[in-house]
DNA sequence: TTGTAGGCGTTATCAA
DNA sequence: TTGATAACGCCTACAA
């Protein structure tokens, strides 16, 4: 508790805002008939609830939540966190989450908050937020091994969930996910089944748990095709590192005629990296992805990808939480979608 | 005040957060000075503060910020409003701005959240959040002429900044923005300076004071340099919206040999445009863009644009909402930082 | 330096 | 259906 450069607080100027009080007395009736009309408006007569209607457009009356929230003990938010740096805050990842989740609550009073928490930089700061009683709960998405969000989350009791699987397999808390393993080994499967044999790895950050999993199930196709796993370099899920990924693999290998890239971004600059050596995509490399960002290669390529339904995850997601939050008692599974491939020209000719 | 469907309340399991009271207890103090321990600590003699602090430590005590604001009324935390579909949240200029408003809340003990409305979705929930005490003050990036934004928080008294210059003129509001006019201005004088005389415009959204006044300063422009303005076409900003424009552009001025595109973004899409159509750039057509977003053209070929200091001028907009929330009662003036002409290879050879 | 008491704006309980 | 009244958790004069 230490608050570093708390300003004074002189309250704002102007009008104070009406409260409760002002709102009963210019409709006339006392306080809790207010509040009653105010919330759904059972029990108040036609003309109470008309009377406080009046008041309420008249006086552009808005209910103070910290007051509320005292009572009720709900913030009427919730929060997304995202444990990045800013500067990647704005990928295509994040638009569809924040899209899906923002769908799984349009049919709800609840309002959304996103939550950046720099690596690195002071995240108590967002932890104080999180658990001082302004949120209802939490959606944690990109979570790194390391960020501790799972153990300092999970110990608070606020309803949590993730979006990808968390690092700690014991924690109790649901999640929502890709089948990544299963992801990896269809795009094994099917640059195997191409006739592909000397294929590299682009793969993703070590710390997280869609890079590892999509890995590992990349590696056990190769072993049930009988292939053996060729270099394999990591790379961050842009673009730029997959091209530097790329040169690395075939600096290594130079016959390689496959590369598997753990997310599309990478696999496009896997294709620049190819082309940029001169050679020829699907023919000479073939090149797949995953996430299905239909991003298309600069001279109309077409990726073949591995499916992920970001917007639909995200928005189960969501929808688990306000389960959560509800919290009728019941224990909420983990949700995992089945991983499909989709073929395009990246990989057949 | 009708909510949809506020789900029902029952409160959330476990055990119930430490209160004041229960540390105050713990600590062997009365619940002031615990407050008093918790808040800077003056007034408080060692032997109290150590107390406390190790009742925190054992605890996990953390404030209950509705009880705290409700009292202080100020909330710590301060909302960034970004009025665009959910779909183009995510793009650089706004990976900017947020990084910029975090910088300037760094030594801050203020959360920064991000609210999105989306247009045509029922904003109200979001007025309601903003009004209801849930923030210190708020500022407006990527704000559109019909969303009202200006009037609304105008009226409500909640300190708010905005970044880019806000429609209506008569308001009081502050605002950080980039002299877009100038802007403008510079890049027809730079065209017309290097001989170019048929000039195209791909201008940005007709509802965003950026692209109307970078438009504004493009026409004084060509017009101080005696030429007369092409054909006109509005872009929405995006590379894609850039490419249809040019396509546009040159099928009413096929003689075209030079392009002033409103965004860097855009520009790009005016370079594959014109390439596409087998011409070259700069030798055919000289291009333009807005923003100095530090993007290449596919072949490495670099753009000439306009700077745009997005990060600092959010950052300067963070400072000056933190100034209007201390509010001393000074008037705070609009921050307008001066364009400058960055010259690559797109427009000269 | 400490503790007591009152109030911030709302909802919830319980008589009337 | 209505209206007192008591919390909710915290801060802050004020008095000790």
């Amino acid at each position: 508790m230490n608050p570093k450069t708390t300003p004074a607080a002189p309250a704002r100027e102007g009008r104070p805002l009406p409260t409760l009080e002002d709102l009963a007395r210019a409709a006339g009736v006392s306080r809790s008939t207010a509040s009653r009309a105010i919330n759904g408006g059972s029990r108040v007569s036609p003309a109470a609830q008309a009377a406080v209607d009046a008041a309420i457009a008249e006086l552009g009356y808005i209910p103070n939540r910290a007051a509320r929230s005292l009572v009720t003990r709900r913030a009427g938010s919730v929060a997304l966190v995202i444990p990045e740096p800013d500067a990647r805050v704005m990928d295509p990842y994040f638009a569809a989450v924040v899209t899906g989740v923002n769908q799984s609550l349009r049919d709800t009073d609840i309002q959304l908050v996103l939550l950046m928490s720099r690596a690195g930089d002071d995240s108590s700061r967002t932890l104080r937020y999180l658990r001082g009683g302004h949120v209802d709960g939490a959606i944690v998405v990109s979570h790194h091994r390391a960020d501790g969000w799972v153990e300092t989350l999970g110990s608070t009791g606020l309803p949590t969930v993730f979006i990808g699987r968390p690092w700690d397999r014991k924690s109790e808390l649901p999640f929502v996910d890709l089948d990544n393993f299963e992801g990896g080994r269809l795009a094994a499967r099917h640059l195997a089944g191409t006739g592909r044999t000397h294929l590299g790895t682009v793969a993703g950050p070590k710390d997280m748990t869609a890079a590892v999993d999509r890995l590992d199930g990349w590696l056990q196709g190769l072993k049930e095709a009988g292939l053996k796993p060729g270099p394999i370099v990591h790379g961050d899920f842009t673009t730029a590192g997959g091209a530097e990924a790329a040169r690395k693999l075939f600096g290594q290998a130079p016959a390689l005629d496959g590369v598997f890239a753990a997310s599309d971004l990478m696999a496009l600059g896997v294709v620049e990296a190819v082309r940029g050596a001169g050679k020829g995509v699907p023919e000479d490399v073939a090149v797949v992805g995953f996430d299905n960002h239909s991003i298309q290669a600069p001279n109309g390529m077409d990726l073949t990808t591995v499916a992920h339904p970001m917007v639909e995850i995200a928005k189960n997601a969501g929808q688990l939480l306000i389960r959560a939050i509800e919290n009728t008692g019941e224990q909420l599974e983990p949700v995992i979608y089945p991983a499909e491939l989709v073929v395009r020209g990246s990989s057949v000719m």
